[in-house]
Order: C-alpha cells, then sequence, then structure tokens
DNA sequence: TTAGTTAGATTAAATTTGCAACTAACTAAA
DNA sequence: TTTAGTTAGTTGCAAATTTAATCTAACTAA
C-alpha cells in the first residue's frame, strides 16, 4: 500500500462528440499529429492538465474547445478506461465524455472529420472501444429520456424531434404515443404564434426546451 | 498541449461496497489508519497500481480483496471523481466502483463498518458524493433491472426477491406484476422439487440465477 | 381438526398503447 | 380560382398491458 507503487500513470481526457447529419449519426474525428498513432484517426482528447483544470470536466470542455472551436450545451461523463496497453507511451486512463449537438455548431474549420458511424475506419489507441460506449449509451438512453434534444437544432418542430430519436434509434416511431410521451416529459414549450412555414402543406408548431431542462435529462417511467 | 503541463496526479480507485442488513441498505466503509483523514471513516480504497494492475477494474478487484477480504460476484464502474480538492495531497482522480452483495460473504474480520445508507456520518475526501452517486444509479437501475438479485444470496424465493426490491426502492411493489417481469428477464432458474419450508404456510419456490445471468444485467423494456 | 399465514394462480377492472381515420392548413399546378 | 397533393395535428377505438381483488394451495400451531 506504500504510495511508491503508484508510479506514473497517464490522465488523458477525450471526447465522442456526436451530431445528426443526413438522418445518420456521425462522430467527429482528428487525424493524429504526432506520435503516437501520427496520421490515424482519433477521438478528440488531451492531457488533464493538472495546474488549470477544476476537475476532467473541465479537462474535456477545454478540449472541445481547443479542438473543435465549440462549447457543447450537453456533456457527459460516459466512463473510464484504463490500462497499461491502450496507450503505448505506458499505463494510462482516460476518462471518456460524451457530446451530443446539432450540427449547426460544427464549423468544418477545425480539421474535424464527421463521419457516420455505421463505417469509421480504424482509430487510434482504444477510441474504437469508447466510441462503441458511447453509441450503446446514447441508444439505450434515447429509449426512456429526452437525450435526443440536444441533438436539435432550436427552436424544432415536433415532426423534426420525432425523426432525430427515429435517426438514433434505428427504428420508426407512433406519433401520437411520440407525442404523448414528449408531452408527459413536460420538457417543451411551444413559441407562441411561432410556426414552421415553407412546405408545401400545414404549418408546425415551434418548440423550445424549456430553461429547467436544458442541463439535465428528463426521464420517462415507461420508456419512449 | 506539451505533456510538460501533464503534472503529477494521484490515481486512485474507491468502492462503494453495498449489501442489505435488516431490510435496509448499508455501506461497507473503514476508518482510515494514516493521514489524510486518519481514523475517518472512508469507502474501501487505494491507489492503482501501475505495475500490476490490468485496469482499474483489477486495482477494484484487488481493493476488495485486500480491504473488505471478499471477490465481489457483481463489480461494476461507476463515475470518475476528480479535482485539485478532493485529496488534500494533490490533484487526483478517483474512479468509483460499485459491488452489491449479500450481506453472508461480508465476514467482520475485516474492521468493515456497515452502516445504513440513510445515517452516514461525515466520510472522508469526497466520499459522500461518491456513495450519493452510487445510491442513485443503483435505484435508478434498480427499476428496470435484474441489479438487486445480487444483493440476494442464492437460492432464494420469490417472495425473498421482492422483497429486496421493496427495500432498495422504498415502495411496496405488485406481486402479480413483480413476477411476470422476473419471468420476462428470463433471468431465473427453478431448483427442481426444492422448496423453503419451515414457515406455517405453503412453502415457497427456490430460484437460482442462471450462469448466463451472473455477470451482466438483464434489463426490461417498460421498467420494473 | 381448525384457525392462521403466506405462496402462487386466476379473474376482472383499469390503464396504456397503437392503429386508422379524420380535420387543418399550407403550396403548386391546372 | 379551383383542385390536388402533402404534411401537421387530433380524435376515437381496439388491442395490449398493468394493477387490484379474489381464490386456492400448502404448510404450522394450537
Amino acid at each position: 500500500m506504500p504510495s511508491t507503487e503508484q508510479h506514473h500513470v497517464i490522465c488523458t481526457v477525450d471526447v465522442v462528440l456526436l451530431t445528426l447529419l443526413d438522418g445518420a449519426l456521425h462522430v467527429a474525428l482528428l487525424p493524429r499529429d504526432k506520435a503516437p498513432f501520427a496520421g490515424v484517426l482519433a477521438l478528440p482528447g488531451g492531457y488533464v492538465h493538472a495546474q488549470e483544470d477544476a476537475n476532467t470536466q473541465a479537462s474535456a470542455v477545454r478540449v472541445l474547445a481547443a479542438k473543435a472551436g465549440l462549447v457543447s450545451p450537453y456533456l457527459e461523463q460516459l466512463a473510464t478506461f484504463s490500462g497499461p496497453q491502450r496507450d503505448p507511451r505506458g499505463w494510462s486512463i482516460s476518462v471518456a465524455y460524451c457530446a451530443l449537438v446539432p450540427s449547426s455548431v460544427l464549423q468544418q474549420s477545425h480539421g474535424l472529420q464527421l463521419l457516420p458511424v455505421q463505417n469509421v475506419p480504424a482509430l487510434a489507441f482504444d477510441h474504437a472501444a469508447i466510441l462503441a460506449t458511447a453509441l450503446e449509451r446514447v441508444r439505450s438512453k434515447s429509449l426512456y429520456s429526452s437525450l435526443p434534444v440536444h441533438l436539435c437544432a432550436q427552436p424544432f418542430t415536433l415532426p423534426q424531434l420525432q425523426s432525430v430519436y427515429e435517426s438514433v434509434l434505428g427504428e420508426p416511431l407512433n406519433k401520437v404515443s411520440f407525442r404523448r410521451k414528449m408531452d408527459e416529459l413536460g420538457m417543451l414549450e411551444a413559441l407562441p404564434g411561432q410556426l414552421q412555414t415553407g412546405g408545401a402543406h400545414r404549418p408546425a408548431q415551434l418548440y423550445r426546451v424549456r430553461a429547467a431542462f436544458r442541463q439535465h435529462l428528463s426521464l420517462s417511467a415507461r420508456g419512449l
């Protein structure tokens, strides 16, 4: 138990930055600019800076700003990955975070590559496993929570939001049930008089997420 | 981004070891034997040993064996806590794990103190926050998964298992619904001819968890 | 033998869900 | 100006699911 057995542990954060593009989940990746894995695609990530970061969440916020040029409204801790093999530089820990953003906040100016999650090439480190964990978590949470609203640019219509849920879950949802559930979640606020016009059909009511629900999720007791 | 900003980060694991005693959740705590927080109750925890541990899960297994003298059949990563303040020795990371065991596997020989989670005194470090996170997670998962079976010594009867669920959730459950859900989870196996006798009433069928469900959880689509 | 107790199954009522059909409100083309 | 086409949003009802109440089974203790 003496602290002499501690030895050096490399501490990093990695962020799985997800967005919806053309009805499919995409993950933001960056080619690494130096060894190890120079040139290989990786999740945006970096060292924990003990001097400046208040915690690893702050590290993730800093990394997102520096490498993706954005502040994600939704950023959730995912899980921690560790071991002697995942980083060739030595025994390492990576605290992984998951960020969901509407595609509108992603400027492509940072060299980010947005790839559909179905078709991602080999990644650096154990980032393929981190991505798989994030996708499982996002899909699982989408079954019974308001999580997918964070993929939707506000304001949005209910048909738009339903389409986002359907893209994440990969299956069609019942319109009446979906509207009932969104109502029960009590998370949305109709914008009086604001309708989405332009289509060759009846205009749709526009909604936004109530302030109280911007940070934390709303859960449904019975799913969907 | 140079690695010179990494500096030293203290890497530890802490385990929230929970069991059910007299129908109430109890957490296993140990008085710390040295500074910081010498004499103060804390979760069983310790440094990550980069030389010997395959990952932080292995660190948690090692810590549980050394400090509680047990191997927990169920051990799940909870979340990672970090920052400059939580440990007075410096900027630290603790990967927290949650272990659920039937009270039968806890020998009191290791100086462990089992305290009801409702009535826990001040703890060392940020262990109160870690415990709160564990309780929230356990209760939340118990709403729609088989998690509480790990608190039940095998074999057990359905009324015993229902009572465990009710203790964790803090509310009574419908008998028919509970049995239907347990059936749907497909996780239990009746032991042919083995009944729990002795009470002044009809004997109850004994069950055990199927081998395939010992490690991972079984989830119910609609809760309970 | 009888009363008391809990296990487990059966039945029926209440609630929730999903489908289909309906009306509403727009655009575009005739 | 009218008509056809399209999607938004609601309504009604049937099907499925969940909960409550009741009933039978099987034991112990008096």
